[in-house]
DNA sequence: TATTGTTATACTCTATAACTATA
DNA sequence: TATAGTTATAGAGTATAACAATA
């Protein structure tokens, strides 16, 4: 049987037909409903399908407060570490620099951060949250994360942290 | 104190300076090293930089079966649920079926599927993957996700997709 | 009237190369 | 020579609106 290597696992799968047909399949998407074949095949399709949740479910959540995923993890991390470089928030952004000067301008001009030249060394600049960017950051945080993570409990939690990073360092 | 709110936890953050010094901390990125407040602020950061590093290690294990992230998670799908719907497909990858033309239109081009009305309603197609088709997707699925995720080990892969759904399913 | 697939189009996020000003 | 930040630009991935063919 030519598809026995694959098993279906798309919900509500059209019925195959002709000589294609192999075992029409309505598993859903429950973890526990898929064979454990399948999960072992196929983990990366979780994770973008979870993270697609998170980004929607962030960009949402975000919209009253007039920030975008990127200008929401810079704010936080620079609220988080004031004083930080731009090269230093590119890479714990993980995106590169030049992706870096729209994010920054567009919090500065919304005075959410100052951007301020370093006296040791007159290349870098400094981010520096402003008194009116911390309120904001501190919501948005607050809102979206407490509501996003909430059903997980702490040991889910942890474990998904864990999970996270032993993928992150590889 | 101004900064109390938000720890850092970028590594080797530049030390601030001015009125606005709080606490220069040099934190790395290991879970285990954040405070647990920190972590709890900002778990869609550390899914992102997971992700990151999945997309980037897909991406490059991709590139020799000459695949990129959304046509191999198409050929996946396809194989293993053959005669899907571009609505279902769709649907499955999370994305508007304006976007799948293209995908589809390249795995045929490149015979890795097939595109074939349904006799039963005359406004589907029905996707197919040929007999070229299944060979890529199963190499390049065994290559990438085994070494992917290879570290984990199965409990920490189970608490992973648990996790995963829990957030996806809100 | 609703649905399948399609076209055209625009937007967001990201990467690369080359520049400037400092070090 | 190397580094911090910048500019210009290109590409991938995605979304929305409007269309044709079919149900």
């Amino acid at each position: 049987m030519r598809g026995k290597a694959c098993k279906p696992f798309v919900k509500n799968a059209r019925p195959a037909f002709g000589d294609l047909i192999t075992q029409p399949d309505h598993s859903p998407f429950p973890p526990t409903q898929i064979s454990d074949a399948t999960l072992r095949r196929f983990l990366s399709y979780y994770m973008k399908r979870a993270f697609n949740v998170v980004q929607a479910n962030l960009t949402a959540t975000l919209k009253p407060f007039d920030l975008r995923m990127p200008t929401y993890t810079a704010l936080v991390l620079i609220c988080g570490n004031p004083g930080l470089g731009q090269t230093q928030l590119a890479q714990a952004m993980d995106i590169e620099r030049p992706n870096l000067v729209v994010i920054i301008d567009e919090l500065e001009r919304r005075k959410l951060i100052n951007h301020t030249r370093v006296p040791t060394d007159r290349r870098a600049y400094a981010l520096i949250p402003t008194l009116a960017g911390r309120p904001p950051c501190d919501q948005a945080v607050e809102v979206y994360e407490a509501k996003q993570f909430a059903g997980l409990g702490q040991e889910m939690r942890t474990a998904m942290i864990d999970a996270l990073f032993k993928v992150r360092a590889g």
